[in-house]
DNA sequence: AACTCTGTACAGTTTCAACTGTACATAATT
DNA sequence: AATTATGTACAGTTGAAACTGTACAGAGTT
């Protein structure tokens, strides 16, 4: 029975790893970075990079990679226990904040980087569309004008949209 | 001077290219997909395979594999030209439909799925949670329990912000 | 019906990222 | 200072995905 317990508790642990993970894959993360997050979001109390190695069955080589990618993303930080050699880890509490809106600012960021560099090249093409006179190149500079056009704005109505969902930036209205 | 414009639009052409292809591939496009799509986005009138495969200097194969994802995701469409043998292939036109919103559905939907899953498996696990008398297990136990509540809480969150956002299901004040 | 053209299935190749084991640098302990 | 423990750099391996060329199936043309 505590047997069968035990495994029944490791079994949900594997499985609702492997669920979240799957959501945190769609924030951008690798599938191993995810899982690693996972693991130590579920663990009570921060872990150690031989922890999480025997927790995955993978090298601690790729737990200290691993760890370290999650460390710049923000999503997990180091922690202090005095008298203790190893590093030990843990993740970031506020999983909203960690993703969703660290998420929705790369999505601003890479939109508005867009809008500049589109919107430099449409000014570069405008510049230079007028000394064509050869028909056909005419008609391609036209289509590619009007496409840059189009492509500006698809990249506002990103921005705007996520600035919108935004929490920090509440709706305009 | 002919020439000399005619390499300023090609190259305007892949700069542009290259950039646009960045913002589709976060909505998930393969670096190649997203290559072919901006092909045929950029492109007067639709294209054949052999003239994708020339522009971007990939095998026919590939431009017959990519077409075929493109297609799949419903963002290249099949055209017709009477008595023309080759198929003809054009990009879908209204971008923000293509992408943003089929984006905000595929959010949805992941999100919505994962509350079902996680909340099954929570379920499960409170009806098991009694029977546990060993003290370590049973702090597991509640930790995994309480991490699924907080898990199910983001997936809230997610699915709400994404329904805020979706153009077709305005803001609900 | 024979022939030609077009798209795709398939198998092999290449490319790239994840992962591992070893070897080393640094810090802690004796 | 010598020894032990810990994290990481590095080089090599593995595995998966993208890509290619060939061979074929099906449609169109003669």
């Amino acid at each position: 029975m505590v047997v069968k317990d035990h495994h029944f508790l490791e079994d949900m642990h594997t499985k609702v790893t492997h669920e979240f993970s799957k959501t945190l894959e769609m924030f951008g993360l690798t599938p191993a970075d995810a899982r690693l997050f996972v693991t130590l979001y579920l663990h009570q109390g921060p872990m150690t990079l031989d922890e999480m190695s025997k927790a995955l069955g993978k090298s601690k080589t790729s737990m200290s990679t691993g760890v370290r990618g999650l460390l710049d993303q923000g999503l997990v930080e180091r922690v202090w226990k005095k008298g203790f050699r190893k590093d030990l880890y843990q993740a970031n509490e506020n999983l909203y904040r960690n993703f969703m809106s660290s998420y929705i600012k790369k999505w601003q960021s890479a939109a508005n980087g867009q809008i500049n560099r589109l919107e430099s090249m449409e000014g570069e093409l405008k510049d230079r569309i007028k000394e064509y006179v050869n028909q056909e190149e005419m008609q391609q500079a036209d289509q590619l004008y009007r496409r840059l056009g189009d492509m500006v704005r698809f990249h506002e109505w990103i921005a705007g949209a996520f600035k919108e969902l935004d929490p920090n930036e509440p709706p305009s209205d």
